[in-house]
DNA sequence: TTAGTATATGAGCATATATTCATACAAGGT
DNA sequence: ACCTTGTATGAATATATGCTCATATACTAA
């Protein structure tokens, strides 16, 4: 039976199998970098900060960023999909809001890294 | 003097004014963009979890990753360069650990938002 | 100094991501 | 029924990202 780190220097065994112990399924880690990965962008960044304080609609989003109603409604599927958005539909057009707190403490903390860290 | 949202239909210009206001510099945003970039990677995800709790050296986390070496020092650039991470030489070994409580927080919101949002 | 270990970095390649364009869908007005 | 408006989506293209490989650097030991 062939151990799979066969080939790799392993300093700290001991920090490796803490390591390993502490760390949720691969399947959840997964997750949490597509959402990570739905807030690494500007454009998305500045979405979310808006629907923080008001529901808006794509074409507002579209001239907040100054980018078309087509980029802005893919950036919304991306928020979407990784369940940061939720939307409602008033006729014609869709508000869009942030699903729930999370979002936004991940935008606070965000802000307030990179007002620390200004200049580093 | 020609408006740069000319084309563009805006339903709501008072949420687009009130956006606008509230939204910080766009440097600021596009560092925000830049940190969550940084953490938007499984790879990436995991080495956070695993400094939370411990010091650990490039080989370490390679081994802890499944990848290689210069794999991992590519990944802890990154991190580095967005000042998620901080290293502290001992002889040949360099030990990484997580800059300041920023780090931990956004990565706890994320794991509470997954998993609430779960099989959605 | 020479060799060895731990890490960093640049170039090149494969894949992923964002935008544009064209088109499709959904709702309202006529 | 038709046309218009608001939004969604697929394909194509341009850019970005992550890996590997080769090489460079920093430190230790002999």
């Amino acid at each position: 039976m062939k151990d799979d780190i066969c080939e790799r220097r392993i300093i700290h065994e001991d920090r490796l199998a803490k390591a390993r112990d502490l760390l949720p399924a691969q399947d959840d880690i997964e997750r949490m970098g597509n959402l990570f990965k739905a807030m690494a962008d500007p454009g998305r960044v500045q979405i979310l900060m808006a629907l923080d304080v008001q529901e808006m609609c794509v074409c507002d989003l579209a001239a907040l960023l100054g980018v078309s109603e087509s980029a802005a409604s893919h950036q919304m599927r991306i928020l979407r999909n990784m369940n940061l958005v939720k939307n409602r539909r008033e006729g014609q057009v869709l508000y869009y809001r942030l699903v729930d707190e999370h979002v936004m403490q991940l935008i606070r903390v965000a802000r307030d890294h990179v007002f620390e860290t200004a200049g580093s």
